[in-house]
DNA sequence: CTCCTATGTGAATTTATATTCACAATATAA
DNA sequence: TTATATTGTGAATATAAATTCACATAGGAG
């Protein structure tokens, strides 16, 4: 019976419940499963974690920090608005691709009356993403290399449209769906789209 | 204790369990409500449909007729191509916010492998929709509307782009996100980059 | 070394649901 | 009208999980 202070123990817990729902989904996250694979006993999380949901959201946390860590990455390999956004879609791919639980998290129901604030912190997170994304569309826009009469915001959604449906049919299809194969076409559709004439 | 024909009774579950789920989420989808609902008591659901996992397919079925319907309804109203397109954008739209429960079902996470089948059997239903859209933009590239060049399956999964994202958003931000404005403004870029020159 | 606090344990509790079953009431055909 | 199959009822059963709690022990501070 091995004693890890709660900071650490607290990490463990947060990367075991996201393994767990890359591969049982949200409703295979249960406190046993998570307990065992950090190689405590069940009761024990609650040392660490006040509920499951408490979980749940340093999840939300992680997820929210590779997500934002792509699009820095992006930025920090070129200045190109172009070649961001064409960087930030392969790297989200390959995120998305590896890590089967973000989908999971974020595109399972959470209607239900007792998880009414999950869903703020999720629009949060994409909000922020996509705001990210609407910065990027302004530089281009300002440097003349985007055409200047679209819709910033509806550009960045529609970016998520690139990947996003892809990413549930490849996920409901068992991966039979080919994603990187789809944002590949789709991308440079949507990119020569763009360009200013 | 008024008694109904089973086959009325499945409709009135299945229609139920829809309505639960529109406003519950699927995780307030139990055979408590939906008897409640429907005027009889929970074990009476039971002769009706062998377990809760045969209303879901029946809510399935419901809403694969839904969306067919509406690609029917449009290729009926007109036969140009690209004006097909944009009416069923329309028609969908409405039946994404007048049946929330279109989101919640198909965006809750199936992983779990008590519902293996769940997910092929979505992932069937949106194929089929994606194949009349592919079929409607083969017409439009047939008749000299729609570019040649472009992947046709590509094309459909990013129609389906112009909304889906967008509907989460809606549906996360509590229909802060204007869902319909957003379509509007997609479909005018998506339109005019699909048209041959 | 000895306390003291943080962490881990196992059993018990609680809650929420689906599902079953024996029995009752309805409707329909004869 | 009566028999029979179908549908509805209420109680009981089964199961799965989260959570609590009293107790145990590790490990650093002094």
């Amino acid at each position: 019976m091995k004693k890890i202070i709660t900071e650490i123990r607290k990490e463990q817990i947060a990367q075991a419940a996201l393994d767990t729902i890359s591969v049982h989904g949200m409703k295979g996250l249960n406190i046993a499963n998570v307990a065992r694979k950090v190689g405590i006993v069940p009761s024990g999380i609650y040392r660490h974690f006040k509920s499951k949901e408490k979980i749940l959201y340093a999840i939300f946390d992680l997820i929210k920090q590779k997500l934002l860590s792509n699009v820095a990455l992006a930025c920090e390999q070129t200045s190109d608005p172009i070649e961001r956004l064409k960087r930030i879609l392969s790297l989200h791919t390959q995120l998305i691709l590896q890590n089967k639980s973000i989908l999971r998290v974020f595109f399972s129901d959470d209607t239900y009356s007792g998880y009414l604030h999950r869903n703020e912190t999720k629009y949060k997170i994409i909000s922020d993403y996509l705001n990210k994304i609407v910065e990027i569309i302004q530089q281009g826009q300002a440097n003349g290399q985007i055409r200047k009469d679209l819709d910033t915001q509806m550009l960045s959604v529609l970016f998520l449209g690139i990947i996003q449906p892809a990413a549930i049919l490849g996920h409901l299809s068992n991966e039979q769906f080919d994603l990187t194969k789809h944002v590949g076409k789709a991308w440079e559709f949507f990119s020569e789209s763009i360009l200013a004439a």
